[in-house]
DNA sequence: CGATCTGTTATTGTATACAATAAAGGGTTC
DNA sequence: GAACCCTTTATTGTATACAATAACAGATCG
């Protein structure tokens, strides 16, 4: 076991345990302005868009665009041509389904395993977290804005609670904030008050340690926010 | 001349259906090249590596090195330091249990929805490269490379008749195949014959359009593929 | 007309120089 | 001799010029 270029000592290797986007500087500067860009309605879904362009929205060289729009690739915000040109990416009702579908699958995985890795802090956490998220709600008119913050950190801690690298980083790429604000924003507050119920089972799931019931909630959770969000679609467009 | 709509007509954006390393040219040769490195055995995990480095080793500059240290970072062949360095990444027998599960999950469900989808070509294909498999296994000494060839094919297949680009492209990240190598290396020829048989039997589920008999087999399959890999490594290291 | 060929333009890919940042080393002070 | 600061070096990040390739458009020929 000669490690013969593995004479580091001091700078060692962390664990990515869904640290999502890490870029730095203007790649990061790049990868905010073209998502917000994407999820600001000016880029008609289907329509062209050139690493120039992009340049210019963004406001930084090529080179860091082209990682941004790496990035924006895989969480599939954006999609490539044949020839390697680059469009806006247009979900369809089954792309949307597809992605609620593998979420459900990983998330609930994520739920039975943390149902057995939380500990009293975590759980603490959980509440206080659904709690901000509870008073997002109640407030009129209730903070949309607010309640997708806390129910992202809410998800996450529970994430990163399943300690499993791989599968933070699959679920980093597959929980498209752009495409959940749509879906809020079809929200009624029943909805979202009924998301607010779901986070209080899961959170009692946790305190009984019950991995088996976690999971499944987490399942019905999901599940119903796909099917709030397509019968808001069909009905709205 | 402001094209700012949707005003391109012929090159239209295709559908990743899991068509995995698409990178063109330089890049391409940097990421084969890189990847060979990791796995010759040259490399020890926890070691660093410079982008000059990986650019020497690959014969292209640094930008097409750059691009592909980012895919092998998304599949975990390579980790970064809190200061963007580059590191062989360490797999822990907990990692490669991790990445089996998932596998598990997600194969396990593209096995249940090939069941209802896959048509008699695919199975008959499906067929022809299994028999390809076996030969290999039959062979004295058994192609381990022939093996491993038609190994992949085969899942791809069943991953690609899943028809879930974004389940297609997760799965890219997952498997691994210079970790799917070194399992396989540990392979005695009954672990391998045990391997085509599991595969004749998810043949049979398919035929049947059983989705929950064909995602029972690929679980099995998957998870007696770690245990085979967790045994051999514990007594061979 | 319609197809095809060809030059032109638009767009992405690659190399390279330079900038920014972090690590390493070495000397100074207490 | 241990902690601190400063200089030097190693490494990654960014911009930009140029190369390669694919789409476009106009001309040519059937």
């Amino acid at each position: 076991m000669h490690m013969d270029r593995a004479s580091q000592g001091r700078d060692v290797p962390y664990l990515p345990i869904a640290d999502s986007h890490r870029m730095s500087g203007a790649s990061d500067t790049a990868y905010t302005a073209i998502r917000s860009y994407l999820l600001s309605g000016n880029a008609p879904p289907g329509s062209q868009l050139t690493e120039d362009r992009l340049s210019e929205i963004s406001g930084v060289s090529r080179t860091p665009v082209r990682e941004a729009v790496r990035q924006l690739e895989s969480e599939m915000l954006l999609v490539r041509s044949e020839s390697k040109r680059i469009f806006v990416a247009d979900w369809s009702r089954d792309d949307i389904d597809e992605m609620f579908t593998l979420r459900q699958m990983l998330e609930g995985h994520a739920a039975e395993r943390a149902a057995k890795l939380l500990g009293p802090a975590d759980i603490e956490q959980l509440e206080r977290v659904n709690e901000e998220l509870h008073q997002a709600v109640d407030q009129d008119p209730p903070d949309v804005v607010r309640f997708l913050d806390a129910n992202r950190i809410f998800h996450e801690i529970i994430t990163n609670a399943a300690r499993s690298p791989r599968l933070a980083q699959v679920l980093a790429m597959l929980v498209e904030q752009p495409v959940v604000l749509r879906t809020a924003r079809q929200y009624s507050v029943e909805d979202l008050r009924q998301s607010a119920r779901d986070h209080d089972e899961l959170i009692a799931a946790f305190k009984a340690h019950d991995a088996a019931w976690a999971k499944s909630v987490m399942g019905s959770h999901l599940r119903r926010a796909f099917h709030t969000f397509a019968d808001a679609a069909s009905d709205a467009d």
